[in-house]
DNA sequence: CGTATCCGATACATGAATGTATTCGATACA
DNA sequence: TGTATCGAATACATTCATGTATCGGATACG
């Protein structure tokens, strides 16, 4: 009998499915950032998509297989972006110290940019730490980053005739934890209900930048 | 008619009610670390602290609100355990330079500890991301602990003959961001469900104190 | 010793989210 | 044009957590 053991099992990859698993991931990204995994419903999702939650179950096999998706996607596209603020970025620096702050500062309105990406990051980070499975996943979107902005950070300084005094990742690793500390700091202060304002004492990015300066030395050469 | 407006509202505060109370928060910090605020259900907290929901309804009116009494206690907690560790340590200080080195890895330490108050921790964060009034109450708990901190770094610095360079704030904040972000990673890889450890580079402690190296300098006095 | 009060247990009603089984419609293909 | 296939909609059964209302027991107090 005609059992199409490698015909019928897979489900269908035609242009129609993928716009839909494409639209369900977009709805999910906004829904997810403002509810929470947990907390949003897969009907929530669905709505927004403009689907049904039989359109969702054709597609997915439940909403954390579509978180996983939906991250692998933004994590993708995360990184493409970081790779084509580069490309955009170190052509153009005239080889001076001001470059790198500027630079910096780049990085930084990248990471800074979009508060939803950060909370889904953040979701991501905390179901990481009750999973191996999602660990393994998150480590290496991380891991990922932090090569990627050393890369960065390592020609953009060279080309401005400077070095790094001790260990780039380390370095790297230091600015993007810093960054996001600050990051996470503004975006919490921003949306604080009652009246007064943030005014603790936002640390400025100004202060990223001054610790380039301080892990930085001229280039001998 | 006698309404006793202000006798008859407050619930009780007996002893028997107090314990209660303590009993269900110490279920519910380890039901909320290993399943999230979200995913824990009020019967799971009440079966691990040995109660009924009738119990909890009685103490509570929410998972959140017991979440945020929760919160409030841990904080506390922290917040006098950094006390203690700093009275602990800097009477100890020889003036010379390793003690720094000592002191920010007994400080590594105590925030390395407990993997469920990181949980807690991140889930707070998470929270405060998506209410002002959580990102308040979170945000003075950071501000307090970055205080704390840098009260400790700075006296133990002086204490060791050192000065650093720069704002003390900034850099007692660039600490505590790198280590919990090396503590985090040490933690994710650490429960990588499959074979492989966590080969990739797990930033050792020692680069963060290389870290306190770069920003003190012997107080010229 | 009896009684009242306080606190936790039990039982129940409700609402919400899930996942599945089935149906309907459209599109491709003969 | 008819038919088969694929994908999304609908309807349903089920599970699960919540919150409340009521009951029972213990302790304190007269």
């Amino acid at each position: 009998m005609s059992t199409d053991v490698d015909t019928a099992p897979a489900v269908g990859d035609s242009e129609r499915r993928r716009r839909t698993r494409e639209r369900l991931m977009d709805a999910a990204f906004d829904v997810f950032a403002e509810a929470g995994v947990h907390t949003a419903s897969v009907e929530a999702i669905c709505e927004r998509a403009g689907f049904s939650r039989g359109a969702f179950y054709s597609n997915f096999e439940s909403k954390e297989e579509l978180f996983f998706a939906l991250s692998d996607r933004e994590v993708d596209k995360t990184l493409a972006r970081a790779t084509d603020i580069a490309r955009e970025v170190f052509p153009a620096s005239a080889p001076n110290g001001e470059d790198v702050a500027e630079v910096v500062r780049t990085m930084i309105q990248f990471v800074r940019g979009e508060a939803n990406w950060h909370r889904i990051v953040a979701e991501y980070r905390l179901l990481a730490m009750r999973s191996g499975d999602v660990a393994t996943r998150y480590l290496d979107f991380t891991r990922r980053l932090n090569e990627r902005v050393g890369d960065m950070l390592e020609t953009i300084t060279l080309g401005a005739g400077l070095r790094f005094v001790g260990d780039i990742r380390l370095i790297s690793r230091t600015l993007i934890a810093l960054s996001s500390a600050i990051t996470e700091e503004q975006m919490l202060g921003g949306q604080s209900t009652d009246g007064r304002e943030t005014e603790g004492d936002p640390l400025d990015f100004e202060a990223i930048v001054a610790y380039v300066h301080l892990v930085t030395e001229p280039a001998i050469d």
